[in-house]
DNA sequence: ACAACAAGTCACCAAACAGTGACTTAATAA
DNA sequence: TTATTAAGTCACTGTTTGGTGACTTGTTGT
């Protein structure tokens, strides 16, 4: 008295693959780079490990393909930017702080940015020159002119603000304050982000050659 | 026709104990906190595993008393600092790109704090809190008092130099350039550091009450 | 000298994990 | 309908890892 119609188990390969795929990133996202181990990927897709190497060859590959697939880096230059007028102090300052934003409200992104910093990677680094030429097109073309011999002085700045930014984001795990700056309240990323657009200000207001305010 | 005298095998628990200290410490700086395992711990020191779990409890606790026997903060306050008549800001620019060469060069401690990054861990809280106790000696009673109603807007500028320090420290795994700035070569670094520098110069010179400079 | 204790070793077990061969069964086209 | 192909399952092997009981042997106090 069985019924044969119960679950007819569906077949389809591309769909199985993008289950795998968001099995990857759904264990990323929770336990981080390490707990991405064959068994749990296949059981988090809800389907055998052995197709994971029929399809992807192995679990490295699977994994390389995730990331691959990401595009993290594709929406830094958003359309609404004013026109560029002050040598890219507001782009700077809008620029950073929507990075600060994003990746705090983006667990993937977190997870991938300390991947990166753990492991030697080919589609890792991909992913981290991926961020170098979106960042290089501001700076060759904007803010590169405008600083003219301080150009790379400027790029150590920006460096190390987009640096802290993403640095703050990764800390709290263990403790929350940083400086006594509690980086997870509303409060303390308002303070940061007031301070990124300061030191911005400072450092065009300094270094402008024409402008001296 | 055996020497009996071949090899004695040593026995000193207190020196054996230290044996695992210094191979937990060995391991970590050559593969990380991943390659903690077990075995690998007690190859590195020569001895058998059982012992861990004789003299520590297990490799948890090992653990743990290895990162409670670092030390990494206690010479942030050199004793070699002029007399603070500037509201810190000779300090604060010594000890950023001091901290900066120190993390750079040291790289126990790199990956500590990547470890801090990606494990939740009672003992790596206290790295954490400890260095947070130490920085808030020189917050609270040199540069907050300065600063007067801006100190927050200063604590923020100085979580993101400080951790934008450390992580131009730990980036260089898949890339080098960070905007650019390649964080290995010691040009590239020098320019990080001027930067750091010109930075805290000029939150000074924007902020400071009487001086308008 | 030797008893007693602790340092240290070794063999062994259990669980976690990667990987594969042989099978079952759904979809499809002749 | 049925032969073929490929999606998917399952059971199995082998390896790595953590952990322990039973043993051997150096050290120490008397």
């Amino acid at each position: 008295m069985e019924k044969k119609t119960a679950k007819p188990r569906e077949r389809n390969k591309d769909k199985s693959k993008q289950q795998f795929l968001d099995a990857v990133g759904k264990i990323l996202k929770t336990k981080g780079y390490a707990g991405l181990k064959v068994n749990d990927i296949a059981a988090t897709a809800g389907l055998d490990k052995k197709l994971i190497y029929k399809y992807f060859g192995g679990v490295d590959q699977l994994i390389d393909e995730y990331i691959r697939s990401l595009d993290f880096w594709s929406n830094v230059t958003p359309e609404d930017m004013p026109p560029i007028t002050d040598g890219g102090e507001a782009m700077a300052k809008k620029t950073l702080v929507e990075q600060f934003d994003y990746v705090g409200s983006n667990k993937e992104l977190q997870k991938i940015l300390l991947w990166g910093l753990s492991e030697k990677r080919k589609s890792l680094k991909r992913v981290a020159d991926e961020r170098e030429a979106v960042g290089d097109v501001l700076l060759s073309n904007i803010t590169d002119p405008h600083f003219g011999e301080q150009a790379s002085r400027f790029r150590a700045a920006m460096a190390l603000l987009v640096s802290g930014a993403y640095y703050l984001n990764l800390y709290p795990v263990n403790t929350k304050t940083f400086c006594g700056i509690d980086v997870t309240t509303e409060e303390g990323r308002n303070e940061i982000k007031k301070a990124l657009e300061m030191l911005v200000e400072l450092v065009y207001e300094k270094n402008s050659p024409k402008t001296g305010k």
